[in-house]
DNA sequence: TATGCCATGTAAGGGGTTACATGATTGA
DNA sequence: TCAATCATGTAACCCCTTACATGGCATA
């Protein structure tokens, strides 16, 4: 139920539409929130009712109007709010844990190819956040100091990227014991 | 979309009632993938009319009849082709970041609050899997081989939760600085 | 000529949460 | 006597995904 605030979050900082908030989502939040465009409108919609937002209109030509929103102060305090009340741990599911958990029902070659489709998504986004850790250490120690906060939530994608890989070592090694014990 | 095949999985060990079900994924599957009574009730009638389970009424006196599903060829096949079959990598919605992200809106003392519940959840988690893998250890060899895939899952979930707790370390060192610059 | 970006939406269906509903047995 | 465990379900609602729908502009 936390959409809403993560569109209030992104709208704080900047009034925007709902394609910048699409925007914002994948280069801002990217690594611990995810929207698709359609979520994005039909929240925005029901936030207007509810008036955590007001929205004015932009003509242009060519393109279809931008609705760009920004808080109202009801919304602002919606945010404050959420954020001093508990939220409830992630509730995790898996499917690759199912998959390996079930996997004596199929070849070692079955689990170790679908591991490495998604070692190599990890090992991009990895390379992104280093990527990106470089830039923001590279910046004079004065220019840091307003990116600590989300600098810590880019430190959690890289301590759980690096996590999951050496994970992955882990199962690699023992998919190819068992290969080799049944071939 | 994989709740069915979570499904198929605890009941390919052993049949059982939606309520063996229910403690199956607390018990084996609980650190990758839970469900509630009320997804897990809607859940069998639905695989019932698509045939993928069979049942067989136990009468029981004093308690409502048990119901024990076990799995048909054609339930048995679609796990068979579930596994085989790529699975998208999970979307991450982790709420706690877009508190920390957008934490220039409070006091680092409230942060820091949100975090401490938090890691008191993931150190009892940590706590629980390493006593677990120390009873996996404990046994036999030639009796810890059934074990190998399963055990890779519990080393998913231990690794998970050491670089959880790794990186809270970093976030409460960074907000303790914030408190007394501000103070 | 085709891909991608800009910019917005609707509709159907699937999946999950919360609340409601019942009722016996067992152990602290 | 109270809480937990056994054992099953329905209903309303919310959230998310997939598919459908439109159309101009810019770049390769």
């Amino acid at each position: 139920m936390s959409l809403k605030h993560a569109i209030l979050v992104l709208l704080e900082t900047e009034a925007g539409s709902g394609y910048d908030l699409l925007k914002g989502f994948k280069q801002r939040l990217g690594f611990f929130w995810n929207a698709s465009h359609q979520q994005i409108y039909q929240q925005l919609k029901k936030m207007h009712e509810e008036q955590l937002i007001e929205l004015t209109m932009e003509k242009q030509n060519g393109k279809p109007d931008r609705k760009v929103y920004h808080l109202t102060n009801s919304g602002r305090e919606e945010l404050a709010t959420w954020i001093a009340d508990p939220v409830k741990p992630n509730k995790v599911n898996d499917a690759l844990l199912v998959k390996l958990y079930a996997g004596h029902m199929t070849e070692p070659d079955v689990l170790l190819k679908e591991l490495q489709r998604h070692k190599e998504i990890h090992q991009k986004m990895l390379a992104t956040f280093l990527d990106l850790e470089a830039q923001l250490n590279a910046l004079p120690k004065d220019k840091q100091t307003p990116y600590r906060l989300p600098y810590l939530t880019l430190r959690r994608g890289i301590i759980g990227e690096e996590g999951w890989l050496q994970w992955a070592e882990e199962v690699e090694e023992e998919l190819s014991k068992m290969k080799k014990a049944a071939g």
